[in-house]
DNA sequence: CCCTTTTGAATAATCGTTAACCCTGAAACA
DNA sequence: TGTTTCAGGGTTAACGATTATTCAAAAGGG
């Protein structure tokens, strides 16, 4: 039904070929034709289609975003700075989450492969020993830049947060406030938690404090087991009086905790968080965390991919790690 | 680079055709025949090529989602409940957000279309003056659901939620629990913002009570609005006992203000919000909200979508409404 | 006036699949 | 024996663009 650039060849009487050339701005045409041809155009109201476009030039102008789950703040944020980022080259996302199943996701990575996106940006949550569908990625050649998640053995772009900073960070900040009891709320298992831990372990040895294992609490990702995993830490003694949390949610969940013991906040005990999501800085006690400069990582993520899309030979895979930053607020202001 | 049917075809010296055939399970083909293909298609880990297809078929199965911004939670709640509804029907979803800008919305539109989604669902910033770019897609024909933001003067599918309805259900509950100064902390100059200060004013005067014009506030749909609001309600005298927020980023900035003055929550002032937000429940004071059935708006925008592009015949637009629903939580916890 | 350039546009050949028809040989039926 | 029927496939022509090549006419040059 919508027009096509035959309709408006037939209408002026010249090949499809000539239409196409004007439509680009390329090739040689005489002023006339093309005022005509623009003219006609505006006049059916042509649109390109961008499906048969696509067919012969292997470019879709599309990219697909893989993430865990978009409800998040941060990877909404993230999908935002994307978007943002490469439309005004002309491309546009299509977006998929995957729930933090691997399977789904390698699925999703297939799918959006037969669609012939020019690239992808993910946030993958395969095991370092289940690589293939990264294996099917590099044969059809399709550039792809991970984010958040590095993976062990994987020459691939990355794009992330210094995560041993976060923690390092996060647990100097709670020395330098005067806590000596520095309890940490750990995420699941994957390295970005292990490497946050680490940092803190370090920040701890350094500061000269031995790391107690009972302040220690593993956990998930959401405020709910933030919130299960400090009444644990309450029910330690001596109670910790600095805890550093693996993510906002979590700390958000901690603090709940922690009013609900009837303890005060920063006094008792002081939390430190990590994510810098929105709103917490409107909590009743707004929240210290450490700004992992969400909306960098999507923006460096889809530039190297569009630099990537653009380049005919593979440049070398590049690693960007962004420097996370203290953001101080009412929870660790103590007297110091 | 990727293997097509032709290679399958040629390797197996069938013609293109039995190979489509085989790998949609239509047609008549041997046994014998259709096992050689399936072989040798995953020996050479063939994957279609759906650009292809989308020529021909005119289906690209993709849907278009066009969001004001998505960051904000209320509509990353959309988007996520929109790509997994679609999912298991084989359709993926484009993203893009217009951040609140008419002709940035139209000029994506626009783009969707020429990439041929086969449908759309938006929630429009359009005035109601400026429905060009609607008349584009119904010449098209292609479907598309409005979703939480109606547009007056379009016949247009819609999902969304009775706005009415949630100024009603905040307003009685405030009333119910005691308060007789009710103020409004009002949106944005839109029809939503609209219904919902309409529902306030009729719950007002249902329950007796005289609207008084200082106790109704301008503001935006963010948490700063929210507390500027807040603090311009605090100078009015006599003092409001009970707020009614246009949304829960609004009531969270309100609740900020009304901590900082001093004064006790919800003693002193009750609070309600409207969206249901995630983390609504973590704060300092729970807030009590009204559930807008977020994520069942994106559920139905997109069953509804998907069962117009799948009939042939233009089904006559259908508008769904869904009933808010009060969640009590601290804010407003007080002695009936 | 003939030859070379330049200009402007047409032709032909894809791109990877699908839709609509057509063909062939063997079994079934009369 | 002649006619159907049907299984199992092949042929041809789109789909709506782009790229590469070719070509005719006008323009320039000696």
């Amino acid at each position: 039904m919508p027009a096509t650039m035959q309709d408006i060849a037939r209408d002026l009487k010249v090949s499809v070929v000539t239409v196409s050339k004007v439509l680009r701005n390329q090739g040689r045409i005489s002023d006339d034709t093309r005022k005509r041809v623009l003219r006609r155009a505006k006049e059916l109201n042509y649109q390109m289609n961008w499906v048969a476009r696509s067919l012969v030039t292997r470019r879709t102008y599309t990219i697909g975003l893989l993430l865990p789950e978009f409800a998040h703040p941060f990877f909404a944020e993230i999908a935002r700075a994307v978007a943002q980022t490469i439309r005004p080259h002309g491309y546009h996302v299509v977006i998929s989450s995957f729930e933090e199943d691997p399977e789904l996701e390698a699925s999703e990575i297939d799918s959006l492969l037969a669609r012939q996106v020019d690239g992808l940006i993910i946030a993958s949550s395969q095991a370092p020993s289940h690589l293939n569908v990264f294996k099917r990625v590099q044969e059809r050649k399709t550039p792809y830049v991970l984010i958040d998640r590095p993976i062990a053995g994987l020459r691939a772009s990355f794009v992330g947060v210094d995560n041993h900073a976060i923690g390092r960070l996060a647990t100097e900040h709670l020395i330098a406030k005067g806590c000596c009891r520095i309890a940490h709320l750990r995420g699941p298992e994957v390295r970005i938690a292990a490497e946050r831990m680490e940092g803190y372990r370090r920040a701890l040895a350094k500061g000269g404090f031995r790391p107690e294992s009972d302040y220690i609490v593993s956990g998930g990702h959401g405020d709910s087991s933030g919130y299960e995993g400090m009444r644990q830490l309450l029910a330690v003694r001596p109670l910790p009086d600095g805890v550093f949390c693996y993510n906002d949610p979590v700390a958000i969940g901690a603090m709940k905790a922690i009013r609900e013991a009837g303890l005060k906040l920063p006094q008792d005990i002081a939390v430190v968080g990590a994510g810098n999501v929105r709103y917490s800085d409107v909590l009743s006690v707004p929240l210290t965390t450490i700004d992992q400069g969400t909306c960098r990582i999507g923006v460096l993520a889809a530039e190297l991919l569009i630099a990537r899309i653009g380049s005919k030979c593979p440049i070398r895979p590049q690693q960007i790690l962004i420097p996370p930053k203290l953001v101080e607020r009412e929870s660790t202001r103590r007297l110091a």
